[in-house]
DNA sequence: GCGGATCAC
DNA sequence: TATGGTGATCCGC
């Protein structure tokens, strides 16, 4: 009934399906209980619930009628969103398999066949697919994740060789298209979309311009047998089943290319990386990122460009999978007993009245299977950088009340770094935050606005210094004494670029 | 503009 | 023993 939280596993990863989640919770929770971790992590639960249970009121509070009126309200607000639906492009949602743990696998043989995550005690970047077997992911501590599989295998992360494989990685797709936008090392959006009309035979061209059961055939027989054995080619069959016309044969041809493409683009990775990827075809980065999913590891998927199958596909998927919606909207929508992508449409009149416009319109694109369909433009620059690092607990204050040598020293540190960094890209901000996460892992957050674009380490320091007394004076108001705060982590941030 | 929250990777 | 770092965005003041 509850929605997961930091205490429970979150089994949305591809490789995690049928896990035995009763008992895997058991032992993350039996590792975790007692910990200031813990005792935080349930008191935002407690939270959590009384604003579902809240919301669940103001539901209870809504007549028919006033629901009824909302909808149709809403509906104005599909037509115009539907009117922008524009399937014409051809966007691919690149996502390497475990890749972290891929690349320590690929390179030290004797960790293939053995449960392994990347990462420390403290906390894992991901885990090989024997490891998540286990319930072992991204995420999780070391030390629990040593409690679900004592055999698990961790190897410390070294970030500049997964960086030196992405470079690679990203070298084959610019051999592609030059549309393309890296997520983080290891996902990729590209546009495909004139590579795949440049390889397309014009329809009138096109010799199996017949009948969909012909061009089905012709789809096979033209397919690599890499392809053909492909672990989604099952599911992409599916591809020509509402194919009717000759228009819809165009489509169809245009599928046909994009899927080799990306099939060879796949290879093509694996030639220069020896590591394996898997690929969601579709007409927006909403529905490619969904489809990425589907035949991990090693597969792909395509959802064809037509507006039927776009709103079956949407409709029957897990309200968890959509990126955006993440355990607090889950915990709100299950509340709701909205678990499918349909049941957002189904509910709309209620949503307009317990979320914001925005979100609103969100949950309605998203029914709609709407989304971005530009992967590179929209502003590549960075709009803020940061700094932060977790400690062993350390006081802010000393017995006069003042800043701690200690954080003191930390803060000179932060803001060094930080000022090398802008420096690297030629940047300066205006706005200079702080943030600090207390031993009981509360998050304080302070900024300030300075009239002027500040870069160097001194100015930077000279204004978190002052950020991080005032928030340190007003923590202790009130307090007695002797009352000492303890913080884990302290972070530095400027951006107002 | 600020601070808290949420989300992704 | 032990629960990350970076960047973006949204909401309600």
């Amino acid at each position: 009934m509850t929605g997961p939280n930091s205490l429970t596993l979150n089994d949305g990863k591809a490789g995690m399906e049928g896990l035995d989640k009763e008992r895997i919770n058991k032992i993350i929770r039996e590792a975790s209980k007692g910990s200031k971790f813990f005792q935080h992590a349930e008191k935002k639960e407690k939270e959590l619930q009384c604003k579902v249970e809240k919301m669940l009121l103001e539901r209870k509070a809504l007549s028919d009628q006033v629901i009824k009126q909302s909808e149709v309200e809403l509906d104005a607000l599909v037509a115009r969103l539907e009117s922008t639906r524009d399937m014409s492009r051809d966007i691919v949602h690149v996502d390497m398999d475990a890749f972290y743990a891929a690349v320590e696998m690929r390179d030290n043989p004797a960790l293939k066949d053995v449960p392994m995550a990347v990462g420390g005690s403290s906390m894992l970047s991901t885990s090989n697919y024997l490891a998540r077997r286990y319930g072992v992911r991204a995420a999780m501590p070391g030390f629990i994740a040593k409690k679900l599989c004592p055999d698990l295998v961790i190897v410390p992360g070294n970030h500049d060789k997964y960086s030196a494989v992405s470079s690679q990685i990203m070298d084959v797709i610019s051999k592609y298209t030059t549309e393309f936008s890296a997520m983080s090392l290891d996902e990729v959006y590209c546009d495909m979309t004139e590579l795949v009309q440049n390889r397309t035979v014009p329809p009138e061209l096109c010799p199996e311009h017949g009948s969909p059961e012909t061009v089905e055939s012709a789809t096979r027989g033209r397919s690599p047998a890499s392809v053909q054995t492909d672990s989604g080619q099952s599911k992409s069959e599916s591809k020509n089943e509402s194919s009717h016309g000759s228009s819809i044969l165009c489509w169809c041809r245009r599928e046909n290319v994009v899927w080799n493409v990306v099939a060879e683009l796949r290879g093509d990775i694996e030639l220069a990386t020896q590591l394996t990827a898997s690929a969601g075809l579709s007409c927006n980065t909403f529905l490619a990122k969904v489809c990425s999913d589907l035949n991990k590891p090693n597969g792909q998927y395509l959802l064809s460009p037509d507006r039927e199958t776009v709103l079956d596909f949407v409709a029957q998927l897990d309200i968890k999978k959509v990126p955006g919606i993440g355990r607090v909207q889950q915990a709100y929508l299950s509340a709701l007993e909205i678990n499918k992508v349909s049941d957002l449409i189904a509910q709309r009149g209620v949503l307009a009245h317990l979320f914001t416009a925005g979100t609103v319109q969100f949950y309605l694109a998203t029914a709609l299977g709407l989304g971005s369909n530009q992967v590179s433009s929209e502003e590549g620059k960075c709009k803020s950088m940061s700094t932060e690092n977790t400690f062993t607990d350390m006081d802010v204050n000393d017995e006069n009340n003042k800043l701690s040598p200690e954080i003191k020293t930390m803060l000179s540190e932060l803001s060094a770094t930080l000022a090398n960094r802008l420096k690297a890209e030629n940047l300066a901000g205006e706005t200079i935050s702080i943030k600090l996460k207390l031993a009981t892992f509360e998050i304080l957050q302070r900024s300030r606005t300075q009239t002027h674009a500040i870069s160097s380490k001194e100015d930077i320091e000279l204004v978190a210094r002052d950020l991080l007394n005032l928030l340190l004076r007003e923590k202790l108001e009130g307090k007695p004494s002797g009352f000492r705060l303890t913080a884990r982590l302290l972070g530095v941030r400027v951006n107002k670029f």
